[in-house]
DNA sequence: TTGAAAGCGCTAACAC
DNA sequence: GTGTTAGCGCTTTCAA
C-alpha cells in the first residue's frame, strides 16, 4: 500500500490531526510544525488519498461528461476545452462516450457517475426520460438538450444559425435550397435550425426541400442520399447542420461530375478549427465553442456551489463564416 | 445524503453484512433474503458508493489517459475507442489533456491520478523524466513513447511506415522527396518514421530534404514553411508524419497556384476515418487505431492483474492507402 | 445462513 | 497550538 497520513504523522512526530490541518491549511499551526510536516510529506512523497477525503463528505472534484462520439470534431473540440477549464479549477473529467440511441448505455453512465460520487454532470446527449436525470440528484448542465426544468441549457443560437445560413444562400442567388439534417423534431434546441431555415424560405416565397441526414450515418449512406436527391430535382443551394456532411457534399458536387452540380452553393454548421483549416472554402455557421465550454463549466460550478442561476436557457450568438462555397 | 447500505439493510430487515454479501454476490445467502434485499435496493434506488468500496482496498476501476490534445483527430479517435473498450470492461476513463511541452501539467496529472487511486494509466505523451513515471507505482502502458524499462510500448510500425511512404513516392516517379515532421530525435518510436524515410532515400541514391514541422503549429506557420521551401527548391514528393499537415499542403499546392506545384505527390500518416472521409484523395499510412486501442487496454488490464507480459514492445503493422495524391 | 465488530485513510468536533 | 476520538459507507474476519 502507499504512504498514508499516519505515516507522515509518525515521521513528523505529530498527530494525524495536525497533518490533516497542514494539508487542508485549516486551524492554527505553528510555523515550526508546519515545516516539519511538509518536510515529512516531501520525504515520503506523500499524496493524500482523495477517496478517503471524499468519503468524509468532501467533494470528489470529479465531473462526468456525457457526449456523443468524439469522432465528431465539434465534440472533440468541446470536450477538449471543457477538460482544460475544469483542470484549471482543479476538477477532473470522467469521459462518457454516449452511443447514439442507446438509452441503456446512457442509464449505465448515469448510475456509474452517481456511484462515483461525481460533483456534477455535463451532458450533450439525451436518450433518457427527463425523470431519470432528475433522480440522480446531481447538479447537471446541458448543451443543446432539454433535460428537464431544472437543467440549464447552453446552446448556440440555433434559430439565428438556420436563418442566417439560409439567408446567405438566398443572398448568393439561390432559389432552390435544400436542408440536410434532422427533420423530425427532437424537442431539443437544435430543432430551431430547421425552423430558421423554414422561416427564411417562407419569407422569400421559396419551397422547402428537406433531406433527412445525421452526422453519424456513414459517408456512403450520405452519398446515396445526395445521388438520389440530385437525380430527382435540381437544387442550387444546400444547408447542412454539420460541417462534416457539408464538406462531403461539397466534394461530391465538385468532383463527381454530376450534371450541373459544381455550382451548388453550400453552407455547413459548427465551424470547428479543424474543419476551418481542412477546408477553408466551406462556408459555415460557427458556434462559439470556447464560450460554450466556458459557460457550461461556469454554470455547473455555480450549481455545485448552490448559487442561484439567473436563467435556465443560455443562447450564444453564432458567426457566419463565408468561404468560396457561398 | 443519498441512500446507503444501512438504509437498505434496515428496510430489508437484515444486517449490513448481508446486504454487502448480496451486492458482491459472495458467501451463502438464502434465495429469500437475496430477494428481500434486491427488492429493498430497487425500492430505494440504491447505488453503492464506490468511494467507500474502494477505500476497503478494492480497485477504483478508474483509468487515467494522458494524451496530447483531442484537437488531433488521431487522438480523438484513439481515446474514443479506448473509452469504449474500458467501458465494456467496467472501467471508467479520466481524461487528461496534456499540453505540448508542459512537464509541469503532466506532473500534476500524474499526482492527481495517484491521489484518485486510479488502477492504471495509459499515456500517449512524455514530457517528464522516466523516474517520475516509475515513482507513481502504478501500472502504465504507453502509446508511441518510451516511458521506461517497465512500461510496455505500443506503436504502429513507424519504421515501416516511413519506408513504405517514401518508397511509394519513389514508385510514383518522385526524385526530390521532402520529409515534413519532427527532425530532432525525441528518443521515441516515432523517430523511426524519419529513419524509414532516410533509409529509402539512401537506398535509391536520392537526397534528403528535411522540413521541421509539428502537428500543433498553426496552419499559417505551416504555410509559411511551405512557401519558404517551395521558393527555395523544387520538390516532387512530400511525406508528412500526420494527415492534417499533409492535407494542408495538398490544398496549398493544388489551389495556391505556386509555380509547378499542382503535381507534387503527397502522402500523410495516421489514416483516421475522419480524414479519409474528408479528403479521400490524400494518400496515407494508416495506423491500426482499433487494434492499438485494443492492445493498450489489454496490456494495461494484464498489468493491473499482475499478469506477466510476453514483451515490452508491441509494433502493429501499418497499411498504405493510395489516393489520387500519389 | 446470518450478524457483530473492526477498520480502510481521512476529517472534524471537542478536549486539553 | 495540538491531540483524542468518532465516524464517513462499505467490506471482511470471526463468531454464532
Amino acid at each position: 500500500m502507499s504512504v498514508k497520513l499516519t505515516d507522515v504523522a509518525k515521521l513528523a512526530q505529530v498527530s494525524p490531526t495536525t497533518v490533516s490541518r497542514v494539508i487542508n491549511n485549516y486551524g492554527y499551526i505553528s510555523e515550526k510544525t508546519r515545516k516539519k510536516v511538509f518536510s515529512a510529506m516531501k520525504q515520503l512523497n506523500y499524496q493524500p488519498n482523495s477517496l478517503a477525503r471524499s468519503l468524509q463528505g468532501k467533494k470528489t472534484r470529479l465531473i462526468g461528461a456525457i457526449v456523443p462520439s468524439l469522432t465528431n470534431p465539434f465534440f472533440a473540440e468541446l470536450v477538449s476545452r471543457i477538460e482544460e477549464l475544469l483542470n484549471r479549477k482543479d476538477y477532473k473529467l470522467i469521459l462518457c462516450n454516449a452511443v447514439q440511441d442507446s438509452s441503456h448505455k446512457e442509464r449505465e453512465y448515469l448510475n456509474m457517475l452517481k456511484a462515483n460520487q461525481v460533483d456534477g454532470i455535463i451532458s450533450g446527449t439525451h436518450n433518457l426520460d427527463i425523470t431519470e436525470y432528475q433522480e440522480t440528484g446531481l447538479p447537471i448542465v446541458s448543451f443543446d438538450r432539454n433535460l428537464g426544468p431544472d437543467v440549464p441549457v447552453v446552446s448556440s443560437d440555433n434559430y439565428q444559425g438556420g436563418w442566417v445560413a439560409t439567408k446567405s444562400l438566398i443572398n448568393s442567388g439561390c432559389k432552390k435550397i435544400a436542408f440536410f439534417g434532422n427533420i423530425k423534431g427532437s424537442n431539443n434546441p437544435t430543432d430551431l435550425r430547421l425552423k430558421g431555415y423554414q422561416d427564411a424560405i417562407n419569407e422569400y416565397g421559396l419551397k422547402e426541400i428537406l433531406v433527412p441526414m445525421n452526422f453519424y450515418e456513414s459517408a456512403n449512406l450520405k452519398k446515396m442520399a445526395f445521388q438520389k436527391l440530385l437525380s430527382q430535382q435540381k437544387i442550387d443551394g444546400a444547408f447542412f447542420t454539420d460541417d462534416f456532411s457539408a464538406n462531403l457534399f461539397w466534394q461530391y458536387s465538385r468532383f463527381n461530375h454530376f450534371k450541373d452540380c459544381e455550382n451548388i452553393k453550400v453552407i455547413g454548421y459548427d465551424g470547428t478549427s479543424i474543419m476551418r483549416q481542412l477546408n477553408p472554402d466551406l462556408s459555415t455557421i460557427a458556434q462559439p465553442i470556447e464560450e460554450i465550454a466556458n459557460l457550461l463549466v461556469d454554470l455547473l460550478i455555480k450549481r455545485i456551489n448552490h448559487e442561484e442561476l439567473s436563467d435556465s436557457n443560455y443562447v450564444l450568438p453564432i458567426t457566419l463564416i463565408k468561404g468560396n462555397s457561398l
